[in-house]
DNA sequence: TTGAAAGCGTTACCAC
DNA sequence: GTGGTAACGCTTTCAA
């Protein structure tokens, strides 16, 4: 390399080519003092940190990644931002990888888009890991990353027979707590507001809520929400009540769906939980605060997050593991939002 | 390289010398089938194309962006998630940035870590664009960013006199606005909830707003809210209203305190707005439900985006700006959350 | 412990 | 329009 060259490079950014040349040693020494089990003096590592500081060198990390085959990135696929929901989730992974070294690239599909298109643009990037929230991915496209060596785990949804990691709330269980705890309360009328179409999750959240409720003979008023939106859970709340025969309680399958049917029911009228009980699931903070307080089964975040990052490979466990299914089980919060229909006696079960 | 080295790289990932081999074209060859503008006949393009749908090649960002100096990766420093606020502002930035073809990195700093701390940690990855939000860099830092043509923008915050891209909500402006609402609506105990000690954008939108009442000879309650937190307006609005002389309106500097602030007066048996009007900064979408309908000073999100890109050199203009400041008025959202203190009469301003 | 040299998977430049 | 070859900035053998 000529000495014009380097010195246009020189304008553009500090290489270990150029701290080497400040020292008189090898490049590759200058390596070795950035790689905490190289062989290197600690003379010389010391040496070769001063000078980096004062030239500003600071290691390449994409250089890096295309020998060490690790971008120290995690890639997280994310539906939407504005639901709480997920921003709980992206804080808890992103407070975990962040320790690790790791970073987080963010993903959002665009309202229609399937995860499958976005995810050969996403292994482009060559992430060390992928976390795919609330979608799932063709079997294809999961071979596709199995053969890349690129561990995936869909986080908030599983899907029997793929081989992929999953880790989710336990859903059915979740539905049938909820179902316990109003019968508990002797809600006779209950209604449950899906979500999305042939969404997995909420499908579960469901089958657990009205099973439970047959055990007990109660029926209970399946009414489509749509979607996972403040919108939808406040038509869908209004369609419900104007019904000849109005539900004693609402179990939305997503806090945020609850939101907007509480504050629907509010604006018209409706007290709650005197007229109505409203149940939500999530466990979002927002769910805790005073202006709803609304009684849900909680997530467990942490866990899940915890699980999500052993999966990938991340946790203490170096263990590659086979397609691994983790459900978890989430908490009810028993709060304001709902209330016992008969308040003068104990349920006794029997 | 002998025929094992090629099996065993094979096996981990496909190559653009792998398709040129099936091909029996050069590796350049593929490239250019990959680069829009490159020259390749048509029927070359398809062919390579074919192949590499057929082996699932798909091209290493990571190696390209050594050769192009461009990762198509900007790095988005937010200081945590659960604040609502925060996801607006990544949610519009990652759709607008996804279309261009770049994918966004996030660093939170852990609580009382600064950002020059971790703006080296960011810098290893080369990423094309920085952009933080609500918090600043020293100028040090932002030298070092210059001198590798690191594009940096402040996102809700300004340092006059630093040499870096700077977008705001005009804090000054909003704080004006907001008194002058309370006072047309005949407030005469205003208070105001401050953040962080010194965060400028709490102390313009408490400037913007003293000043203006004093304009009308009303004095004003400052009252210390510490951070930005749902507690800490929970707090403050307690402190507030527990005095000898308690306020009629309360203006808090952001949404998140205003809704801890409401939800503890009401959990107290206050009324809102009858007994106080509340008022709150950011205009997130949960200001905007039943549930708190608080009258609050709306950011422009959107504007606030475009201009963080444009300053970026996303955007149209491809010129390289000398360090601009952008402020750009926020909109004053009337709500439930307050009331005018005489309804009968019309204020008439003189 | 250190230096030289061979990759890592691309793009860019130069001939043809 | 295409192939060869030199970067890009690093890590990692292999000798010394």
């Amino acid at each position: 390399m000529d000495e014009s060259t380097r010195a246009k490079r020189q304008r553009q950014r500090v290489t270990a080519d150029e701290v080497a040349r400040v020292l008189g040693v090898s490049q590759s020494t200058i390596s070795r003092a950035f790689t905490a089990t190289a062989s290197i003096s600690e003379e010389m590592r010391t040496r070769v940190m001063t000078t980096a500081a004062e030239l500003g060198y600071q290691p390449n990390v994409i250089a890096r990644s295309l020998m060490t085959r690790r971008t120290n990135i995690v890639a997280i696929v994310l539906p939407n931002l504005t639901d709480p929901f997920y921003a709980v989730v992206l804080d808890e992974l992103t407070q975990r990888l962040q320790p690790r070294g790791c970073q987080t690239l963010l993903f959002v599909p665009t309202p229609g888009q399937e995860v499958d298109e976005i995810l050969p643009t996403l292994l482009q990037y060559q992430v060390d890991g992928i976390i795919i929230t609330s979608a799932t991915v063709s079997s294809a496209m999961a071979r596709a990353c199995a053969k890349r060596e690129t561990p995936v785990v869909l986080l908030n949804r599983y899907v029997p027979g793929l081989e992929i990691h999953a880790v989710s709330c336990d859903n059915v269980a979740g539905g049938r707590q909820m179902a316990e705890f109003l019968l508990g309360q002797h809600h006779r009328r209950p209604a449950f507001v899906a979500g999305q179409l042939g969404a997995s999750t909420s499908m579960d959240r469901q089958s657990g809520f009205v099973s439970r409720l047959q055990d007990d003979g109660v029926e209970c008023v399946i009414e489509q929400g749509g979607d996972h939106t403040y919108q939808a859970g406040f038509d869908a709340a209004l369609r419900l009540m104007r019904r000849s025969d109005p539900p004693d309680a609402i179990f939305f399958t997503s806090d945020i769906m609850a939101f907007g049917g509480m504050d629907a029911l509010r604006s018209n009228g409706f007290i709650i939980p005197d007229h109505v009980s409203i149940a939500g699931f999530n466990g979002v903070p927002l769910a805790g605060w005073a202006a709803y307080d609304l009684t849900t089964i909680r997530h467990p975040f942490s866990q899940m997050a915890d699980a999500a990052l052993e999966l990938l490979g991340f946790g203490d466990a170096e263990v590659t593991q086979s397609p691994t299914t983790r459900l978890i089980h989430g908490t009810l919060m028993d709060r304001g939002s709902t209330m016992s229909r008969s308040p003068e006696r104990t349920r006794v079960r029997g």
